[in-house]
DNA sequence: TCTGGGGTCCTAGGACCC
DNA sequence: TCTGGGGTCCTAGGACCC
């Protein structure tokens, strides 16, 4: 860091097995027992508690394979809702100490404890400690974190104080201590980037620092510059408050539960996915203007079809009528396929529903608020689209 | 016994416009 | 005969994050 710049005290929090421990609290029982919060069974491990991570359990982890390792863990579906309530209550403690609290996920996120010490007289470090331990005492959870000089370094820090520890990343050691990790704990290095640098002998994040910026931009393109920068303690982004930023896209997909070909079937699920979306959207005041549709085969490789539409819209009509066309360019015919999803782009204010040049509008928007309404109280199966895959019958034209 | 689901951001080529 | 260049939108694919 130079001392031009303004020293900076940055805290990153991030809760320990944070699915695993949120059914731990929930259900005593499971305390000391290894826990398991997976998806199905063609699915992988969001969550392992530690009990189950001494088996090798990590996540990731396809599911099968967790089993192998761990017969005896609880294997456990995600519960979402709980997990948010949780990480409200744990943002919510963060938020009492600064308003500038950055949410980066549901379990993680940033604060900026330069000013603590006139505000709290207590230096970054000590409300650090007290954040943590309010997380322990009040949420019943351990969370890990550390305070750094800048995001990318207390990130990494965080990774060596877990679990349930708080790490202080003294300027004048941070190089050393960082310097010394593989190069993929660098967060932006994924294991395409980390691959193509190990070819290069760069295997360390101090490889990474000291590598020459044009060889690096040469390997990774622009985005290889700012991981030097990274490498090196450089991060000038700051830390800021969520909520601001509104959401660029919806999207849901579903790993099928035997791989098919059978095109009819796939087509039902396109429809139920962009129903439930078209919903959301509805739900949040939003339309979409792009329509994206991704077909995932057997083999891995994945087909996306994507169409921008006249105007951003939340008529299911306009939406699954787009969505099944998509699919029909996606689709190898007789070639298995293993995964569905449909995502919405363009996000903005939806046109308003009395559309001059389509008298259908109003009508549809009134019967697509009269399905949310019964799918809400009775469950989505309480209304059915029927025929779908015909435009003449779509009960939504 | 394989490999989720929800997101963000970037790149690159072609169309189209001025 | 030579044949711009910048900007923006659209589409497809890919890397990365938790």
């Amino acid at each position: 860091v130079s001392s031009r710049e303004l020293a900076r005290y940055i805290l990153h929090v991030d809760a320990d097995a944070f699915f695993a421990s949120v059914e731990q609290v929930l259900r005593p029982e499971l305390r000391g027992v290894p826990v398991v919060v997976a998806g199905g069974d063609r699915g992988v491990v969001s969550a392992a508690s530690y009990e189950a991570r001494r088996f090798g359990v990590h996540s990731a982890m396809p599911t099968v394979q967790a089993r192998k390792l761990c017969p005896r863990a609880v294997f456990l579906a995600p519960n979402f809702e709980a997990y948010r309530t949780f990480s409200q209550r744990m943002f919510a403690i963060m938020k009492e100490f600064s308003p500038v609290v950055e949410v980066t996920s549901v379990d993680e996120g940033y604060m900026d404890l330069t000013g603590t010490l006139r505000l709290h007289r207590a230096s970054p470090w000590e409300v650090a400690h007290r954040i943590l331990s309010r997380i322990r005492c009040e949420l019943g959870i351990n969370a890990s974190g550390a305070v750094a000089g800048t995001k990318s370094q207390a990130k990494m820090a965080t990774s060596l104080a877990k679990p349930n520890g708080l790490l202080y990343l003294e300027p004048h050691f941070a190089g050393k201590i960082l310097g010394a990790l593989p190069v993929d704990r660098i967060p932006g290095v994924g294991p395409r980037a980390a691959q193509v640098l190990e070819s290069q002998g760069i295997t360390t994040v101090e490889d990474l620092a000291t590598a020459s910026t044009g060889t690096i931009r040469r390997l990774l393109g622009r985005w290889g510059e700012v991981l030097v920068e990274t490498a090196s303690g450089i991060d000038p982004r700051p830390v800021v408050g969520s909520g601001k930023g509104d959401r660029k896209s919806y999207s849901r997909d579903r790993t099928l539960e035997k791989d098919t070909s059978d095109v009819c079937f796939v087509r039902h699920v396109v429809v139920e996915l962009t129903e439930k979306l078209a919903a959301r959207l509805r739900k949040d005041g939003k339309g979409a203007t792009t329509v994206t549709v991704k077909v995932r085969y057997a083999d891995f490789t994945d087909v996306s079809k994507s169409q921008s539409l006249q105007s951003c819209t939340n008529l299911t009509g306009d939406l699954t009528d787009c969505a099944t066309a998509l699919l029909k360019k996606a689709v190898i015919p007789r070639v298995a396929i293993r995964q569905v999803g449909v995502r919405f782009s363009g996000i903005d204010v939806p046109l308003l529903q009395t559309d001059l040049f389509d008298p259908t509008r109003p009508r549809r928007a009134a019967r697509d608020r009269m399905v949310d309404e019964i799918r809400n109280r009775y469950g989505f199966d309480a209304i059915s689209a029927g025929h779908e895959n015909s435009s003449r019958t779509n009960p939504y034209r």
